[in-house]
DNA sequence: ATTTAGTTTTGTCAACTGACAAAACTATGC
DNA sequence: GCATAGTTTTGTCAGTTGACAAAACTAAAT
């Protein structure tokens, strides 16, 4: 690993953008492929350095796919706390409009990140350490963000009758469905369903009602 | 390949029954680790043979992957038009009632064999060979069969007002959800709400109404 | 100018990959 | 009993994998 002490060195190409170009190449490499299929040494190519600079900037191929996967969940909860923590601001509370944003913007993330959708697709078919992880860093915490708006909304009396769970089912199973599986689903929908704007209203049509 | 010709000689394991045990094991391979993670020399393994009898039986490792996607598709379909063509033979037409029992019948033949499920989620990014074979042997003939069973479910007036290509995404998205994605969704959802049951039900609430 | 810490580059390692060749084996047909 | 077709077993091939070691290099601190 990099500096852990002094006032960050300088470099070449700044060791920082090593990294996103090093990240950026790894998230497309774990979609495409999955951990086992995934090669370091493809990793590094497409982010154009040597294979052994991963070790030293990273460590393992575990430790690369655990820095990825930090990175590419923690832009997406960026962007829907932006949907939620916004609202409190306001005056006026509207929990449906705000879940409606919710779904908006992750439908949206989905499309122009399917790799996120797709790492996950692939790695949690059955329990493992790395499921673990992701379970108790990233998914339950964004989870248990996503039921307080669930439970405002329902509480309005708004909202299809559905417990948090299967609402969430119906987020993670089916928001990434037309991008995460572009392959299979844009000649089977045609492009014109396969767009964000339109699986999106589908996708608030299908919970909130 | 094995005999073309002349009335099928027997042999140690009766060749049969190689295929079969290897076609399985291919299956789980293929459904964990990808076509690429999977590795043709555990197959092997996990079927009691020699990697080398996979050449000799099948051919190459993309020879493999279509023929267990053949093999587990071939299964699917069997179930499937159990549904469908049972229903030519009755007198009665209820178009609801075979729709509903096709649902039930997919999730729970998704939930007892996950693995082509999770085999079309990994390979169906994007548009390759493997793909565009898939859509044209399998996935569209498949489908057709069930337009015809929805246009008649709509044409009674029930069922909900959507398009046939919305019903094969939720079809195709969320049926295999809580079982291809087990790791995620038993913590997520509890145990309870990943029966094959109550997710077929939950299903047809949502796409019948 | 020289030390020092951070970073890159090159080289090597055993393990594994899929494919192929050829030998060994086995049941059947004549 | 012997040839034959079908099947299994063993061995080998070049290529790739992830990890590690060490050297080379660079920029800042003294």
């Amino acid at each position: 690993m990099p500096s852990n002490t002094a006032p960050a060195r300088k470099s070449r190409s700044s060791s920082i953008e090593v990294q996103e170009r090093l990240l950026q190449a790894a998230a497309v490499e774990f979609a495409s492929h999955g951990f086992e299929g995934a090669s370091t040494r493809r990793i590094a190519d497409q982010a154009g350095i040597f294979q052994a600079q991963i070790g030293y900037h990273i460590g393992s191929k575990d430790d690369l796919w655990r820095a990825t996967v930090d990175c590419l969940f923690t832009r997406l909860r960026t962007e829907l706390d932006q949907a939620i923590t916004s609202s409190h601001d306001e005056p006026v509370n509207d929990p449906v409009g705000v879940f409606a944003d919710v779904i908006r913007r992750h439908v949206r993330h989905t499309a122009k990140h399917p790799e996120l959708s797709r790492i996950m697709l692939m790695e949690t078919a059955k329990k493992s350490p790395r499921v673990d992880w992701l379970l108790k860093n990233h998914v339950r915490p964004t989870l248990a963000a996503l039921q307080l708006v669930w439970a405002e909304v329902r509480s309005t009396g708004r909202g299809r009758n559905l417990p948090a769970e299967e609402v969430f089912m119906l987020m993670i199973g089916l928001a990434p469905t037309p991008f995460a599986q572009a392959g299979l689903m844009r000649p089977l929908l045609g492009s014109a369903r396969c767009t964000p704007e339109r699986h999106a209203e589908s996708m608030i049509e299908w919970i909130i009602g």
